[in-house]
DNA sequence: CTATAATTAATTGAACTCAATTAAATTGTG
DNA sequence: CACAATTTAATTGAGTTCAATTAATTATAG
């Protein structure tokens, strides 16, 4: 086995290029179900925020998902034309702009409540693998939040 | 603290959403980087197969990186555009493109090769953690490869 | 050998992602 | 107060990603 000073560009030595791929890959796992209810994988996890804080700004909600306003303005418009959520520019603060769940929107819970158990934690994981790469990930998260 | 049926469709629950974000957040590490080179965090990782290629075909790349042709081709029109590579059917099969290294292409690699270091390895990862997401990432992308 | 099936890239269209910019509103400071 | 700096969303444009389709070629079955 040879030693190159190249060997750091190789793709098999590379961290972030299976973070990249197993991130599509199990974003794909979704799919099938987020069709079922007609929803895109960042339209459902801004529904999963939704679902929790019912109301909430946009730049909250972007902070939550690590999304900025370039990627949320057109996924919460879409949610709006589907019914799931209005939006309002706030009154006390009018740069501000609220998002609120509908109760159509509320009812959608009731049809993806199956989907985690569905998609099996994404994975082929142990409880234990589960846990680690969980905190491995939320360790990074809040490395890259911090700068 | 309450237990609901509705506690798997909350984001904090979810191993999915932290992968989609950290996958994200780190591939925003290494722009400033690839800017310095013109390419995008696609085009690099081609790039990385390339030199190690030097020769492969546009099925076993997008094999490698995870991605189809809808995202292989222009990512590969692009490299081919900037004097990284070149493209040619195969004669012995006209269905199969190979995609080849240039010299530019080749050079290329001499500029990139500190950025593995610059990243630092993507994160602020100890040795062991690194390697423990390694595997598990790993394991993700061989069970959703099989199927 | 011929018809059918499978393979390979490319194309198309919808949606996402992000950097950069813009516009409006608010905050901070002299 | 006035005005500069900051904050917040929205917009724009380039590039990515993927499902679905198309066209050309090759492999396979009868």
């Amino acid at each position: 086995m040879e030693i190159s000073k190249y060997d750091a560009l190789k793709l098999e030595n590379q961290l972030c290029f299976p973070l990249y791929a197993a991130s599509r890959e199990v974003v794909k796992r979704y799919r099938p179900y987020l069709d079922e209810l007609d929803i895109t994988y960042t339209q459902y996890i801004t529904m999963m925020v939704m679902w929790e804080e019912k109301e909430i700004t946009v730049k909250a909600l972007g902070e939550k998902l690590f999304l900025d306003s370039g990627t949320m303005t057109p996924v919460l418009k879409s949610l709006e034309a589907k019914g799931y959520v209005t939006r309002k520019r706030s009154t006390t603060d009018e740069r501000s702009v609220s998002v609120f769940l509908t109760d159509s929107g509320e009812a959608l819970k009731e049809k993806a409540v199956d989907i985690p158990a569905k998609v099996a934690g994404c994975t082929n994981l142990t409880a234990e693998e589960g846990l680690q790469l969980y905190k491995i990930l939320y360790k990074i998260l809040s490395k890259e939040g911090e700068e």
